[in-house]
DNA sequence: GTCGTAAATGCAAGCTGGTTGCATTTAGGC
DNA sequence: GCCTAAATGCAACCAGCTTGCATTTACGAC
């Protein structure tokens, strides 16, 4: 029972897909479902294995394919860990002009976040905290690229 | 060929090695010269082929477990690379003094470094910058961890 | 609703990047 | 120089994807 009030998380990302004439299907549902169940990383086997036998395992690997090629997932890998990691990407609330949007490179308007492993057990979750601008700029005069993306991980 | 005034390199890492009863060998020796030779990372198999016929891959691959476990490398993965990265860890002369924030139980005194990686052609490469201190507070903070390790990469 | 087509799915085979068992060789202490 | 533990090469093995293909399904055109 859904209360008409309260907007499926889903649909958002939902659309996301549509505009990119991703279609919707059962297993991208299920794939999506299970980031939107809490705000933690999955790999395909993780993933795989907590959807039980729903659904083949390279079907959840082109979900995920086609989910990060979309731009909702972000990938990862972990020093140590075999797997790699995908975490949801929370997009920001202004939806883009539908009409604006074409060719170009994607829009970099994802609040994207960073991660702590548990160094006991394994565990993985999500921060809210970034590299500061400066360090950035810092950066950037260092190495003399202009950077475009990053990665931050933690372990404690 | 040696000017003896000018001393090797490799010396202290080697010493290293020999302090934690890890045999010098052809091949340790061979795998350590590359790090030395320039400040880059190393997969297993662009190390492999670099070294050409000389040794197995299999050998690279344990001279650089055995290096790693020393605590004479860092291991670390980017994402969409498929293969695992190492790259020379440059010990302080000088061991750190108590008192400053983040100094923990266990003194863990490398100077380790982050990553840069060209958009264009791959090409890795290292930075002197590290994550400020404040920001490693806040994450301990936010997340109730107290952190022992981190990595960061850039991309651009 | 029915049809047609392009896309998604499951299955199984295949590939890459390690990882390991084992027989042989070698470094380094005596 | 001799001895023994450790290192090496070889080949087999394994995990984690990745892909080819036959079948099924979503979705727009009638």
């Amino acid at each position: 029972m859904k209360r008409p009030d309260a907007a499926d998380p889903a649909l958002p990302y939902l659309d996301r897909l549509r505009q990119g004439k991703v279609k919707v299907t059962p297993n991208r549902r299920r794939v999506l479902g299970r980031f939107l169940q809490g705000d933690k990383p999955w790999t395909l086997q993780s993933l795989h294995r907590s959807l039980g036998g729903e659904c083949d395992q390279s079907s959840v690997y082109r979900a995920l394919t086609d989910l990060h090629a979309a731009g909702l997932l972000e990938e990862f890998r972990l020093p140590g860990e075999r797997e790699t990691f995908f975490s949801l990407i929370k997009h920001r609330e202004t939806p883009r002009a539908p009409g604006g949007r074409g060719s170009g490179p994607k829009a970099r308007t994802h609040a994207h976040h960073h991660h702590i492993v548990c160094q006991d057990c394994g565990q993985v979750s999500h921060l809210d905290i970034c590299v500061p601008a400066g360090l950035m700029g810092k950066v950037e005069d260092a190495s003399g690229f202009r950077i475009t993306e990053h990665h931050l991980e933690f372990k404690g």
